[in-house]
DNA sequence: ATGAATGCAAAAACTTTGCATGACG
DNA sequence: CGTCATGCAAAGTTTTTGCATTCAT
């Protein structure tokens, strides 16, 4: 079902290619780096270059395949697109990544933009937060 | 008056870190990289090095005194820190960054950190927005 | 067969760092 | 004067690109 999604996208179905999607949904962090891709890689065995991944991945994200987030500057990840989009909270303690969606917030940037003459195209909302404990 | 910033800020007062403030103050726009700023200070004469630049900027930053921002990957622009916090709306058609407050947001994101487990310390919220015109 | 995809290494873009010199308090 | 700050150049990171080769269709 990959190989259908690839030619959909008018993308030849090669071993990298299909590799990149595997491993993207094996993964246990829905959020990985070209660099993490290309360490799992190496790890199975296979001799698939980092720039093939970073081809592979910037293809994909033309494609809607993958979405690509800079949480922190200096380093891009990756996730597999998702039918309903979402947002991020980052746990600066432990540096997991949570994902929500929230249908309020959404309609709420529609509305923002439309008042300052806009058309809401897309948008990005990373939350860093912090384990509420006791003081 | 900026001087007593920097004072308060437990940084020197020298002549980079007067005129990167300066420049800002006096910007076009809000947001600049350290290149931008950087070639301010070549046209203006001043023979101050780009790593300056960058050294200041990132002690501006812990000191409160600028914002860093990662709109588009690959490069960092920086803001003035301003009394009340904003979001960024970026017109995708002309680059321009409009800055905007809207305190439903912002309320909505403290609730869902907290319903989350979580408090919110910080957030990032980045609206891609086209100008509305007929289709 | 033929254009697209890949691997490798080199280059690019942005930022940081080492070190000797110079300036602030 | 003792530090902290600066300039320059060199190194670091992450990502992109050139080019010959290989692969998918």
């Amino acid at each position: 079902m990959t190989k259908i999604e690839l030619k959909e996208a008018g993308l030849k179905v090669t071993l990298p290619r299909l590799r990149v999607i595997e491993i993207m949904e094996q993964a246990d962090s829905h959020h990985m780096s070209a660099e993490d891709i290309y360490k799992v890689l190496l790890n199975s065995g296979d001799s698939i270059g980092l720039a093939t991944v970073y081809r592979v991945l910037t293809q994909f994200e033309s494609a809607g395949i993958v979405d690509k987030h800079n949480f922190d500057e200096q380093h891009s990840v990756y996730e597999l697109s998702t039918a309903e989009h979402h947002d991020h909270m980052i746990d600066m303690d432990s540096g997991k990544v949570i994902e929500f969606v929230n249908s309020e917030i959404e309609q709420l940037q529609a509305k923002i933009a439309e008042q300052h003459g806009y058309e809401l195209v897309d948008h990005e909302l990373v939350l860093y937060v912090r384990p509420k404990k006791s003081t």
